[in-house]
DNA sequence: CCCAAAATGTGAGCCTGACTCATGTTAGTT
DNA sequence: AACTAACATGAGTCAGGCTCACATTTTGGG
């Protein structure tokens, strides 16, 4: 009888093929609204119009605004896995700078492309401060792209690895907003910036964990 | 006379002892509530009922709540650049992990004993997307933090050291936020973590300047 | 094909919270 | 005291998140 009243949670898997695409339209709807109007100025009435779809049908599926914008984020978030995985795939890398490279070209692409992606990308802002420390979108994506690694480049897939593609992950989060807060395309140089940054940290990283290619 | 209504600043600076006061007293409640709420529950009108004002004279400073929050992460950033400037002077470190050991240790120190800091520390969440890139709170930190870097270690204070250290600090926001995130005190694994992407990056980027103690 | 059940869709309206403004009060100055 | 500028107040306006009682569509037997 009550509704799923967990704040940020989805309410209802669609099922039939019509709501299915409303689930979509709504995603979309909010993506472009974020790049129009910016995350403050989001409404749920207006996504809905946006849609064509009303007010009530939103929250059928989502139990309130931030479950909106996590859905969106977690569409995000598969559809940056799904790239990096077939690049990689189709160019087999053997060192981490190749890695890098794909992870961060990839992040660039879809911030040029994908509407929204620059305001909530892998998770909304704000969400820090939850009781739970469970779930982190960034600990998610962390946790794809190290076994997306470690089978890549030999190192060994330990709680040390773990750690470190966590913290360059955060690192190349923050420089990149940064890069598309100087530039809207993305400031080339901070973009190279980045790049140089996760490499610096991983090689002297990885090194001491004993598997680099070039052991000291 | 219609008020200032530009989003996000402040309205009118207080010039008697009394309002002075009430002003720091808003920016107290409004750190310890979102201490005790967190961000998005956080209301104008609780941060004047614990303030004890009413909520007109809230209105009365801050043009709206963007304007409270950005007066007290300005003032987190004083703080911080206050207790830092203060070690540096006294320790007078030489090389650059002294003054990353020194960063990092008051921004640690901060986090654990200033309310509201670990929501806001420098600058709201969600201010990216300004269309006026001319100020951003983070930008400012670098400016400040370079100086006083240039000053203590030789390097020189051009455009290059002006990058690495705005790169530098969101490297360092971005995974002190992950250690916080983890650890309410402060996971010291992850703290650890961020001096030794700071030392990397910078001792990589300030070599390639010419200018390290150890000059390859 | 027909129908009941399940799934889905609707939007007027409730509620809460950001923000205003007409009016009253206090501090500083002469 | 008397005047002015700074300061304080909170009932009221407005907008947006979210609900719920009801309507419509799809599905899967029979």
């Amino acid at each position: 009888m009550n509704q799923d009243r967990t704040p940020g949670t989805l309410r209802r898997q669609p099922v039939q093929k019509r709501s299915a695409e409303r689930f979509q339209r709504l995603l979309d709807a909010c993506a472009e609204l974020l790049d129009e109007v910016g995350y403050a100025a989001l409404t749920t009435k207006e996504v809905a119009r946006r849609a064509e779809v009303s007010i009530g049908t939103l929250y059928q599926f989502f139990s309130d605004q931030e479950g909106l914008i996590g859905a969106l984020a977690t569409r995000n978030l598969e559809a940056f896995l799904e790239r990096v995985a077939v690049r990689l795939e189709r160019e087999n890398p053997q060192d981490i700078p190749g890695v890098v490279e794909v992870a961060v070209e990839e992040y660039v692409a879809m911030r040029r492309t994908v509407p929204g992606f620059g305001v909530v990308d892998f998770g909304a802002v704000g969400r820090d401060h939850t009781l739970d420390p469970a779930l982190d979108n960034n600990t998610a994506v962390a946790g794809r792209l190290r076994s997306l690694t470690a089978s890549l480049s030999g190192v060994r897939d330990d709680a040390e690895l773990e750690i470190a593609v966590r913290v360059a992950l955060e690192c190349a989060d923050g420089v990149l907003r940064l890069a598309f807060r100087t530039d809207p395309q993305g400031d080339p140089q901070l973009i190279a910036e980045c790049k140089r940054v996760l490499n610096s940290y991983l090689n002297d990283r990885i090194r001491s964990l004993g598997a680099g290619r070039e052991a000291h």
